[in-house]
DNA sequence: GCAGAATCAAACTGAACAGTACAGTTTGAA
DNA sequence: TTCAAACTGTACTGTTCAGTTTGATTCTGC
């Protein structure tokens, strides 16, 4: 019974759409179902008939919206060059602001909103938020940075930290400070102080 | 007429108190106003008289709470010795250690979970928290780097890169990995790790 | 074209809850 | 004693909203 129709999967998707729309503008609580059933396209009776209630289509949305984060952002780090300190520093600084600006979006910042106000009542929600950027952004850096070891390009004595250091130095722009900004969009650090961090970070690593 | 009589003043920091458990255990959505006027013993009646809506009553909650911890963070850092590395590094894994035990308690991370949920609807607040970690934190740090830089114990180009890197490698623990952290207490990060952190941040600065 | 499934719109139910009204009690000063 | 202000507890109002019911309508395969 785990099978859907095709059918079924399509309106499924089409309610989730609607209702990503609605959750992210609006928060959990200030969504009603009648407004996300209006912004589906559909009638709020098969709104019901697909999720059993408005707290399982957020969990549904939520892992979507997080479960493709993750997906997009996998891959195609090997292919980044990391064999001289140039080319590293290149890299690194490449990497850095395509995630800055990836959770600079104030998509990613409503979502994220919504989750950690939620965590304490859906977990495993929040846990899934926190995988994308532990091991989503941490496990990218810590690869790079384990290929860059092994060329002798650096010196990393514990590996934890220097992850740590880099992605917490970058991120902090966003986590506090871009979550709770409201005036305007979010700023990204801008590329200059991307590089001067990470050239920073690089003198630690001989 | 901004002057209250005392009287007034003892009522309003009873309403509060009683408002700030249940706001912290609740959230604003979760937490009724009959929940907590029971909280703080005070008839609903009574709580409408201080307070002219819910929200008005949490701006003063969260409010309160922010400005005393910035008050109790303040000052006492001037004496920290940092002429030396070793004691440059004690006094940073010291300050790191204390920092990271007060925002890792359970209250600080449900008032910033409120405060993150709600501060597209209240803006002021959101940047009071900011303040807290930005200005609270950051500024000590660098109050910190700049005394040793200045006795010549460390080198430092760009001191803002310098901060960030220091408090967003730290913070990283709490931001993005404790908010969410719903299974039992928050663990700050040992001593253990936040040395290797300073160390590594150390040896950036020459 | 037709049976049966899927969907629709709209009204309804029941509960939660912010905020108010009210009738009565305490307190403390004159 | 008296009076006024502050307070209390309870009940009420009005609204919002998740979830259900109803009964009609539109698809879809046969």
């Amino acid at each position: 019974m785990t099978q859907e129709s095709a059918r079924s999967e399509a309106k499924r998707a089409q309610i989730r759409h609607g209702a990503t729309r609605v959750f992210l503008a609006e928060g959990f609580a200030g969504a009603t179902t009648d407004a996300i059933a209006k912004a589906a396209g559909v009638s709020k009776q098969t709104l019901y008939v697909y999720y059993r209630s408005k707290e399982k289509l957020m969990i549904d949305v939520l892992g979507s919206l997080l479960s493709r984060l993750n997906r997009d952002h996998a891959a195609l780090d090997g292919d980044r060059p990391v064999d001289s300190l140039p080319q590293l520093r290149a890299t690194l600084v490449e990497l850095a602001s395509e995630v800055l600006e990836a959770i600079s979006g104030s998509d990613y910042l409503a979502l994220s909103r919504v989750i950690i106000a939620d965590s304490p009542r859906v977990p495993e929600i929040g846990r899934l938020w926190a995988q994308t950027i532990t091991g989503g952004i941490r496990l990218r850096v810590t690869e790079l940075l384990e290929r860059a070891r092994d060329a002798g390009v650096i010196v990393v004595d514990d590996m934890e930290a220097a992850t740590r250091l880099l992605t917490g130095g970058l991120l902090t722009y966003i986590l506090p400070d871009g979550i709770v900004a409201t005036d305007g969009p979010v700023t990204a650090p801008d590329r200059e102080r991307v590089e001067r961090i990470v050239d920073l970070f690089l003198r630690a690593t001989t």
